[in-house]
DNA sequence: TTAGGAGCTAGAGTCAGCTCTAGGTCAAGC
DNA sequence: GCTTGACCTAGAGCTGACTCTAGCTCCTAA
């Protein structure tokens, strides 16, 4: 293989990326990363466009909570070449999902938090004591429900 | 202290609560649960009304990713009672922006990962084949950005 | 020419959040 | 009486995703 000598050195990368030093390194030896990264004189990494482009992809996955071993198996896709879109397309859409649920999840919860907040807010605007021992919403709720 | 009789047993709240037996335990273990929980004769759990709707305050902190020892410190404050609800309500509004944090890089990512698949559909509908090697559009526009 | 800094590899360690195991109790049903 | 099943405690083990260490090389600047 041969060396490679314009392109950015790991810890230029570590800058860029947000990601560390170290798991630059990890993501390498456990396959996230779609090509070979070059190497300079003395082997040390020399990182393409190409491969600032992979790992924005690869950051934005992590970010977004795809686990490192389904990230490994669109980098190989991506790996492989031009044949397999459908496949590719197939991952993206699964995660596209859960990342939709996720979000859903997130926005519930959101409600719950933003209503106990309302709760206490209330309570201390008025001065008076939360008569309920855990100050929840859901807890007063349920006591208003009653008959 | 007084042996319970009536209320739920572990496998019960597991149960409802979708957490398993052995997270309960680990949970009152690790002080997150706000109130002790009773016992029945044989030192078996009972869980009342108050410890339902502590779990399910517990549940949706956990999973907008609240830590456990977070969580602990307002278990904490929980149990110790009236006076500092300032203090929960601080706690409680530094997760509301976390979580608002998270919905937003969320949603930041969603945009990125639908535009993919946007390109590979487009792709696909076309029968073209990716000129791109991570077919991601970041990368096309990084490529029509150049003079 | 030597000191410092950035990089290299292989492999061990860490952390959060459970999860499981071993070895026991206890109540109900056959 | 015996088995079964749900529960108990203390403590070890697991998983995912890094993060760090030891011991080395290489380049540059004083």
């Amino acid at each position: 293989m041969a060396e490679v000598t314009s392109g950015l050195s790991i810890g230029q990368v570590a800058d860029r990326t947000g990601l560390s030093v170290h798991a630059l390194r990890f993501y390498e030896r456990e396959g996230i990363l779609a090509f070979p990264i070059g190497r300079a004189l003395g082997g040390r990494r020399v990182y393409s466009e190409q491969d600032m482009e992979w790992l924005t992809v690869c950051t934005t996955l992590r970010a977004s909570g795809m686990p490192l071993p389904v990230i490994r198996q669109y980098a190989d896709l991506v790996r492989q070449g031009a044949g397999n879109e459908e496949e590719r397309l197939a991952l993206l859409r699964q995660h596209q999902q859960q990342v939709i649920g996720q979000i859903r999840a997130l926005t519930d919860c959101l409600d719950v938090i933003s209503s106990k907040v309302g709760v206490y807010e209330d309570h201390l605007a008025q001065g008076t004591e939360c008569l309920d021992a855990t100050a929840s919403s859901a807890g007063s709720e349920a006591m208003s429900n009653r008959p």
